[in-house]
DNA sequence: CTATTAGTCCATAAACTTAGTAGGCTTTTA
DNA sequence: TAAAAGCCTACTAAGTTTATGGACTAATAG
């Protein structure tokens, strides 16, 4: 499962996304639409902006707003930047692998599956983006 | 990703998927084995037995052993048993179900990105079992 | 130049989950 | 009836997640 914290970076990116072009948005505008604890989101959007997937600007007219056009960042990204590895065991992790320690990668059965499943996910989480995450009103 | 007691319950069905039909195995053989601190693989066999997925006879010559033939049992029902949800958030989980407060499923877009990542996965999921959990060796 | 707006940053608390342990009880077999 | 082996409950320790408070900095308007 995703975190509670990864799920609002993808609701607040989602938000951005609907938004991308029209200047800043504020972060107690998109804590009040997607019912976001204010001062949370204020770190996960940080978080993001340090990851290079927004910018912000300070004083009057200022917010959060994508840098790239929605298009252009997938869900694997915005999930492996918030929320960890989207693999279900540590050994299949492409970004946050960490090695088995009893088990041969070569025969083990289990790292043959969860590597299939990850590709299966994967297969779709790069190839949706944040623009899928605008809600259809 | 999957907790270490789910992973350790995979590895623990392998192990006994290998064994099938030969009797009882000692919870102290697959702790060996498997590297599983043996009390905590108790509880976790235990459960697994409550669940119908394992049987066990006590006294000398007893131990743990699958109910059905490995094939009968598929890696979404293990994961599910122990681990609980396998989609990656909880109003798209099948068997773990939970509403989001504030998204209107039918026009949510991470629900729909979310619902398709979790038909894929189960799709692979719902198709091994037990018997490819045995390492190839 | 100063008041206001709005993001930055750090520290910490509260709640929850996970991982693992302890130890006595029950059943089975020889 | 003793040894083997699982059963079961409770507990703890540690770590993670979630969330908050408050002071600071930057930008803008007038």
């Amino acid at each position: 499962m995703l975190s509670k914290k990864t799920q609002y970076a993808l609701k607040a990116l989602g938000y951005l996304a609907a938004k991308y072009g029209q200047g800043p948005v504020l972060i107690s505008e998109i804590s009040m639409k997607k019912k976001i604890p204010i001062k949370f989101l204020e770190t996960i959007l940080l978080e993001l902006k340090q990851n290079g997937v927004l910018d912000s600007k300070k004083g009057k007219g200022g917010g959060y707003f994508l840098i790239n056009h929605p298009k252009k960042t997938t869900l694997a990204r915005a999930i492996r930047l918030v929320g960890g590895p989207i693999a279900l065991i540590p050994c299949v992790s492409l970004n946050f692998y960490e090695k088995c320690q009893d088990c041969d990668e070569a025969t083990c059965g289990l790292y043959k599956a969860m590597a299939q499943t990850r590709d299966a996910t994967l297969k779709i989480l790069e190839k949706k983006t944040l623009a899928e995450l605008m809600d259809a009103e």
